[in-house]
DNA sequence: GATGAATGAGGATTCATTCAT
DNA sequence: CATGAATGAATCCTCATTCAT
């Protein structure tokens, strides 16, 4: 933030790192804002933090997005951009089991978007939804639903397939949701918190919940539970 | 709520409303508390509608609670006091097949915790965790690791009895805790915007999630999942 | 403060000596409300704080006075009432020297008022002034100008005995004034920072201040100051 | 006041307004202060007050001082910094009599301070000594300390030359620190209440009390005082 | 009378937003 | 475009004053 009054007499080449730089400070600023978001929630981060993170000064940021809002707002569409086409395209064209997929998606996901800062989105919009119901809308439409949809193809794969015995969708695709909204939220609140020995390890995690539900789901020998009284 | 034990005196006729409204306002600001934190944050909340819907003015909350802060964790405490205790002994006794004893568990916090506004406090923690770090740790201790442990008491008891095939113990915790925590999160927050035909009936989330987790755990003909490649 | 709560079933003596509290009541006030702010000034003192010191709630010092800005009057009156009355008769019979009178003044006001807590009303009329002018003019009219006159007849018998030297008699008037504001303000101000080296004890003080007036105001061989340039 | 220094660089012309008012803005606001705070105290000032004064807007008081009580602190350093540096060196290098010493000493003494705002700063510490106790202490420290030790060289000179006779030094010293903190006092307080027969000349009172001061003190035929009983 | 719970106007402080440079 | 000084609305908190008991 200092080194640019050190650039005056600039030969070209800083000219360029420079013109490089301006490009990307929206996406700076939106990183800043994300991770101050995330971290402290809307009301309790100051623009001028966020500003300060991104290496410009506060006036900059309002140069880029008109109020805190709109830059909350901001934060949030540019970290649900359609990851989702790529995603199904994989899927689609998914060959093996359907265990395996269900497997291959929750891994894929954690790797591109649980284990990024993108995954500090979902705590975003679970500590805010109340206060911006627009953008909660927004999220539930772009977001959930198209993941929500993802998953029920899984789910429903399985069933036709006759690998997966037969659940009600709608809390089938809660089942295979919740571990991925479960270690976003926990990676960024309580997760810091937890004494040493019952720390999380998020792939360890992820693999014995999908164990438990692969276990749940599928056909073959699928134990009764033991009592219903 | 725990104030209303202090009420049960001889001379009752005797200025009686002033004294019994002041032995219920604390209760009531923190309902109130809670209510609008859980909804809106801690920042985004103003005394002055806490006091409001308590049905007091500004100057009365700072009577009780010396400053928001304090007022926050005081509404957290007193969230989690001792609950426990009960819950502890009833499955301290509890004579049926683990499995049963899972369910009744699950059940028996939705019923009296998740059901309530008390659940409350768990969106809380999690959107405030990293602004009130001594809170967080406050938490872990006090809510946290003994919900834990009486998980890890139910699932080694299971295994003990050989009715549950042995798991990593710490996941296995997770597991169980991971659908209680999703839905308090989930019913306070973006919950109240997913489309009618998704909206999640807790009790049915609930039961499909124990017999998910109850298939993967138990003993018998666990079948195994499908491929491993 | 709690005790008076024990004196339900009161026998006659006891109802006596609540009886002379409740009479002594505006005296413990005020009191309590001249040390306090003595102390801490006007502005910063609570009434609170006031009432605890004298023992009894917040409400029952509005009974005796009015506001804040009531018991602050009634805290300059109550301690400047006719004390020159007999300060006067004494000195009007005075039969020795001048200089012998001068020093029977100023040590007698120390003994009787400097040395109190009265001198507090010194220091708290100097500090509030500005926001009290009429008070400073009651102050002016009722306690300096007396006050004055009892200096200037001293000042004036001992130049008409040909005892003093002829001076201007304003300037005069001050120069036996300011000892005595002086000591009444450092004492409840900057006397407690100094360090205990040089913690000045107020009669040693007032001994050598008058030691030097009078040198300096006594006929006789009057040093000349060694130049005058 | 000493920002001034600041402002005597090259390249003048320059953006210049904006910057000459944000070097202004901190003495500006200690000027402002200064005044409040001796008129009305510090507790009845309102910062807003002061920034009205100054100019300002509330928020930009903030902006220098980071509260009331900082600002507060910061007056009595500004008016206080090395003023006996000087003072001190003058007086070193003085040629003439003792007694004409000490004349010239408190002749100086108004001119540079006490006819200035700055004599306000006595009248502050005196009146919010208590609130203030680490500020009352760095102001013994810093300026009552140099001060008497000042005055404490002049009086050991007279005594060491033979032109003062011997007197306990402690008191010496009080005798003639009094008037300063009197004429200092008075003028921010009761003065101004006085009625205009009775209304002191600064320049007056100090003569007056140096002469009495210097008859008292110098050797000679010192009168002793009339009688001693 | 006495109490102390309740009130709410008043004042310190913060921080999103503006704008001259 | 970028800056950061300045603004003032918004909010926490205090405390003199009231009033039901």
């Amino acid at each position: 933030m200092v080194f640019s009054k050190l650039l005056c007499n600039a030969q070209d080449g800083l000219q360029a790192k420079r013109e490089r730089r301006k490009e990307a400070r929206p996406g700076e600023l939106l990183d800043a804002a994300l991770t101050l978001f995330v971290d402290k929630g809307f009301a309790a981060t100051r623009v001028e933090e966020v500003a300060k993170l991104a290496g410009v000064s506060k006036g900059t940021l309002f140069l880029y997005f008109s109020s805190k809002e709109e830059l909350f707002k901001a934060v949030v569409r540019a970290n649900i951009s359609g990851r989702f086409a790529e995603w199904n395209e994989e899927l689609e064209n998914f060959e093996g089991s359907t265990a395996d997929m269900l497997r291959y998606a929750l891994t894929t996901w954690w790797e591109r978007l649980g284990s990024t800062q993108a995954s500090g989105i979902i705590k975003l919009m679970m500590s805010e939804a109340h206060n911006f119901p627009d953008l909660a809308t927004f999220y539930q439409q772009e977001v959930m639903q198209p993941g929500n949809q993802l998953i029920q193809r899984i789910l429903q794969r399985g069933m036709d397939r006759g690998e997966f015995r037969a659940i009600n969708m709608k809390y089938g695709v809660y089942i295979v949701l919740t571990p991925m909204l479960f270690l976003a939220m926990w990676k960024h609140s309580m997760g810091a918190y937890s004494p040493e020995s019952t720390r999380l390890v998020p792939e360890e995690y992820l693999a014995t919940q999908i164990d438990i539900i692969l276990r749940g789901l599928c056909l073959g020998d699928a134990p009764t539970p033991l009592s219903s009284t």
